[in-house]
DNA sequence: ATGGTTGGCCCCCAA
């Protein structure tokens, strides 16, 4: 018998505020597992019926006061893995993993939001971006010591690594998200073990965004968008790979995130 | 043309 297992990825920015468009989320995406960056809640203060209202009752959450944030709410029950790396030794509260009891073997799912990286990319003048380097490549260190299996990764990677992930690549080579520190870096992360699970779906002349920001007057009209949202699957899941939607339309829900849901359907 | 908007929080920071 075949099941299916849905998961959504979305940068919310600010779960207090947003909370109540979770619901389209779910009736548009169905997710069994929804993965939230940019909470910017600590941990008490996040909405602590919100799993139960969405139909998600298991919830992890890894929150702090005023930036960052990370949450899973999941169908299915959930097991911290308490075991990570504290990335940077920051303790910034920017990923959360967990596995997820399907019944069969579980599956586990890693949620990140990357450091942005500020604005100018050179690591001695910004260091947030050599933070979010650094981030980068302790990442591709641990999933190469710990190859990934029956994995999920997804979040707000910040980085947009192919030429139609962004509106005009080489107008963008030189701004953070785009550089070719990033995208190479992400590209070897990525190598250790895992597929881009969305560009299996799109071919890759497409253009492709998850985010548009909001300093626009006309994001749909002026289109200047970037593919910030990932989701990676490891490799023994590729036959899995079902169906994937980008719900673009929820940049035009009411005071909405500037990143939009990105949503993935495996058959297990 | 180096703009523009948003959220959280303590009047500025990060995105």
């Amino acid at each position: 018998m075949t099941k299916t297992l849905t998961v959504a990825t979305w940068n919310i920015n600010s779960v207090r505020l947003r909370q109540d468009l979770l619901t389209t989320l779910m009736t548009d995406g169905a997710p069994d597992i929804l993965c939230l960056q940019e909470t910017k809640a600590p941990d008490p203060l996040f909405p602590s019926d919100l799993g139960s209202r969405l139909g998600l009752p298991h919830v992890l959450t890894r929150g702090m006061k005023g930036y960052n944030g990370v949450a899973i709410l999941s169908r299915l029950e959930l097991q911290l893995i308490e075991a990570m790396p504290d990335w940077c030794g920051k303790s910034d509260c920017r990923h959360i993993a967990a596995n997820a009891l399907t019944g069969d073997h579980p599956i586990t799912v890693h949620n990140f939001y990357i450091p942005a990286g500020g604005d100018i990319p050179d690591r001695e003048a910004n260091p947030k971006y050599g933070h979010k380097l650094d981030f980068i490549a302790e990442a591709k260190a641990h999933f190469a010591s710990n190859p990934p299996m029956r994995t999920v990764l997804v979040g707000d990677l910040n980085i947009a690594p192919l030429e139609n992930d962004v509106w005009n690549h080489r107008q963008l080579l030189g701004v953070v998200s785009h550089t070719p520190a990033e995208t190479s870096g992400l590209d070897e992360w990525r190598e250790q073990g895992f597929i881009d699970a969305i560009r299996y779906f799109v071919p890759h002349d497409q253009k492709l965004y998850t985010w548009w920001s909001y300093r626009n007057r006309d994001w749909r009209a002026s289109n200047r968008g970037r593919r910030l949202d990932h989701i990676w699957v490891s490799r023994d899941l590729e036959t899995c790979l079902s169906r994937h939607r980008i719900l673009s339309d929820a940049r035009d829900w009411p005071r909405g995130s500037d990143h939009v849901p990105v949503v993935l359907t495996l058959a297990i």
